[in-house]
Formats: structure tokens, C-alpha cells, sequence
DNA sequence: ACCTATTAATAACA
DNA sequence: TTGTTATTAATAGGT
């Protein structure tokens, strides 16, 4: 169809091969429409031209990956399925970890106790035992550390408010800021504090370890997603 | 291009529309590959017809697959990375909830006790000291059954035993069947066992609870796979 | 991009 | 389905 016939076979003058490709890409673009249109067809069609540029068309009545998806459906053939299927064996990997890690956690927590023999319990037991004591030697070592820290930072105020009481004095002899039998005690009230000690030490140490609680050792939600 | 124009929509004409489908299917073919060949192009063409039926014409000088990798790459289009991602994402998720629990068993375990502050290793003991109790109150539940289970079996035997020296004493009253002191110790070494009781616990409950060592509490291995 | 002689595709019919 | 053919549509080569 045009000024004479020819022959199938690669057109080997680039400009004329390109305005082919341009008019037949247009040719074959409308009879996918006119397929897609008039005999109610769902149609893909996708071309790469000499130079790498890429043309698609596909049915307006839907899209590629429906397309592709139907395609691989119907035809069962990979196409992408080797790296989902890599992927799907993974998972399943991690959920079987998953759900060792979870029977394990509640038979440390004393549940689901009902499939070990006598030998089992007795290693369990030792396990839980010693973690006990490990879990008790740190929070003794933890409050030790704390008490510490805060008698030396209590120590740290008296002194400096002895300190400016002292100066103070220096400057202005004549006035009372002499301390009573606890400076200690009037320091704590000049915050409103009642007591010092224990409420000293809470209120204090807060900021030096800030919204740690609930983290690390939380109840971890055990139901698999 | 007929005996006659026609409109391009939809033939309602059933038979009609499957024979153009058909014709035009052809066509649209034999177009893509005088595209293919004529102008050195790479073309897929997927169809699929109002009775589902698929057609596929692919460029010889590759295959579907690479034209559909290729339209991928080009366009940076999804098409199938949609499950891909929601996969992606569901494995990171299990990952990181694997990572918790393994924490919360070594934590269980009295290990990584670092980052807890006094609170949550107080929440800690309770936790790992309840569940001791809970271990300890099974184990001693299992080894009470196990004991009685043993007593009423031996028991048994030792009933048989001497039902079956009554028999055989009836039958042979000249023969000399008759019990020592003790009719265990002489059932129990005559299976060569020197000792009852504890041994032949050991040996008469194995077979009741076979191979259930290293099953259900395990181990389990805590990397992350 | 447009033009148009010519070929190719195909609608209707058998 | 397949074949025939009158007719329309696509397009090769030229502008």
C-alpha cells in the first residue's frame, strides 16, 4: 500500500526506516484502538524503536499490570516470579523463626509448659534461675549506682550553697544569712522540696536518663503480622 | 477498507464481532511483525478477547519477558513491584519484631541488662521470678505423675509377677517357686536390674514418652536469617 | 508534515 | 471457520 510495493526486510536508509517505524507505530496504535473498540478486546501493545525509545498503547477499558497480571495468570509464566518467590521462602523462614521465638519467650514466662518432659523443665528452670539472679545482681548494681551518684551530686549542691552562703557573708556582714543546723534542709526548701534523700534523688536523676521507661525491655506484641 | 465503511464501536453482533476480532487479530499481527522487521524494532503485542482468550505476539529477535523488563527499567513503572514492596515491607516488619523478641529473650535470659534502668529491671525479676515459680510448680507436678505413674506400674508388674508364681505353683506343687523376703528384688534382677525404684523409673518411662527431649524447648538459633 | 498513487486490509457475503 | 471481492484504509515515496 503506497507508490509500489516492498519487500519485508529491514529498510537500511536510517531516515527512511525511522518515518516508517513513525507512520506504521501510528498505523498499528490505531488498529489496537480499533480492535480494543470494536470487538471489545483488552489490548497491549508495547514497542521499542531501533534508537531505544519506548511506545505503548494499551485499552483504555484497563492498564498494563492488569494486562501483565492476566497475562502471567493465564499463562502461568514467571516473567518477575523468581526474586517474589526468593522472597515469599524468606518470609516464611522468618515467620517459622518468629513463632520458635515466641514459644520460647512463653516458656521462659512460665506458660505453655504442658509439651516438656522432666529433663526440659529442669534445663528451663536452671535458665530462668540464673537469669534471675543475673536480673537482680544489675538492678542491685543499678541502685548502688544511683544512690551513689546521687549522694555525690547532693554533696555537689551543699557544697555549692555553703558556697554562695559564704560569699555572701563576705559582702555583707551585718546581714543573717547564717546557716541553721542543716544547710542541707534549707536548700531543699528554697526548691520546695519537704524532703531531700529519696524525693531529691527522683526528681534529680529524671534528666540525666531521659525516657528510658518502656524502652528496651517492653511486652513485645508476640502475635505474628 | 470493506464493502462498505463502518463505524469504529463496539460490533453488538456476536458472531460478527468474534470473525473481525479474528481477521483484524491477524492483522494487527502481521503489522507488528513487518514493524519488527522493517524498521528493527522490538514489539509486544498482548490480547486478550471478550471470551478471555489470550494472544500474544512478541518481536523473534527477543521475548516477553525482556521487552517487559525493558518497559519496566524505561519507564521506572511499577507493574509487579506493587506485591514486591508490600512483601518487602511485611519482611522488614517480621525482621524487626525478630529482633525484639530476641532481645526480650536475652534480656529474659539476664543478658543486655545495659540499657534497662531500675524500674524496668524490677518489672524484669518479677516477670523471670514468676516464672520460675510456674517452671518449678510443672516440674514438680511432672515428677509427682511421673513417680506414681511408676509406683502403680511396678505395682502391677508385681502383681502379675506373683499371680503368674501362684499359677505355676498350682500346677507343679512340687516345685520350688515359691517368693523370697522380697518378690520385687528377685522380679527386678531376674531383668538384671540390681536396683528397682529409680532405675527402673529410668527405664520403664522412657518408652512412654518417647523422643520428646529437644523438642519444644529448643535453643533456637537467634540470629536473624 | 502533507499529498496521493498504489497496495493492503477487510466488511459483507457465500 | 475459510474464501472471495468490492471497497475502504494504510502508507511509500515524493514535496
Amino acid at each position: 500500500m503506497g507508490r509500489g510495493k516492498i519487500e519485508i526486510k529491514k529498510i537500511e536508509n536510517t531516515t527512511n526506516r525511522q518515518v516508517t517505524y513513525s507512520k506504521r507505530r501510528s498505523g498499528i496504535t490505531k488498529k489496537a484502538h480499533e480492535l480494543t473498540v470494536l470487538c471489545d478486546a483488552e489490548v497491549l501493545l508495547v514497542m521499542f524503536s531501533s534508537t531505544d525509545k519506548l511506545f505503548e498503547y494499551c485499552s483504555s477499558t484497563t492498564n498494563t499490570k492488569k494486562i501483565l497480571d492476566r497475562y502471567q495468570q493465564t499463562t502461568g509464566i514467571d516473567l518477575w516470579n523468581y526474586q517474589y518467590k526468593k522472597m515469599q521462602d524468606h518470609l516464611n523462614h522468618l515467620k517459622e523463626i518468629n513463632k520458635n521465638l515466641c514459644r520460647e519467650i512463653r516458656q521462659r514466662s512460665g506458660g505453655e509448659l504442658g509439651d516438656l518432659d522432666f529433663e526440659q523443665l529442669r534445663g528451663l528452670e536452671q535458665k530462668v534461675d540464673s537469669a534471675l539472679k543475673l536480673v537482680r545482681l544489675r538492678k542491685e548494681h543499678v541502685i548502688t549506682t544511683q544512690s551513689q551518684t546521687s549522694k555525690k551530686r547532693i554533696r555537689q549542691q551543699e557544697e555549692a550553697h555553703s558556697c554562695l552562703l559564704r560569699a555572701l557573708g563576705e559582702r555583707e556582714p551585718g546581714s543573717d544569712f547564717s546557716l541553721g543546723d542543716n544547710g542541707t534542709t534549707d536548700f531543699d526548701s528554697s526548691f520546695g522540696l519537704a524532703n531531700g534523700g529519696q524525693h531529691m534523688l527522683a526528681f534529680r536523676l529524671q534528666p540525666i536518663q531521659p525516657n528510658l521507661h518502656n524502652m528496651g525491655f517492653n511486652t513485645h506484641d508476640l502475635r505474628l503480622a
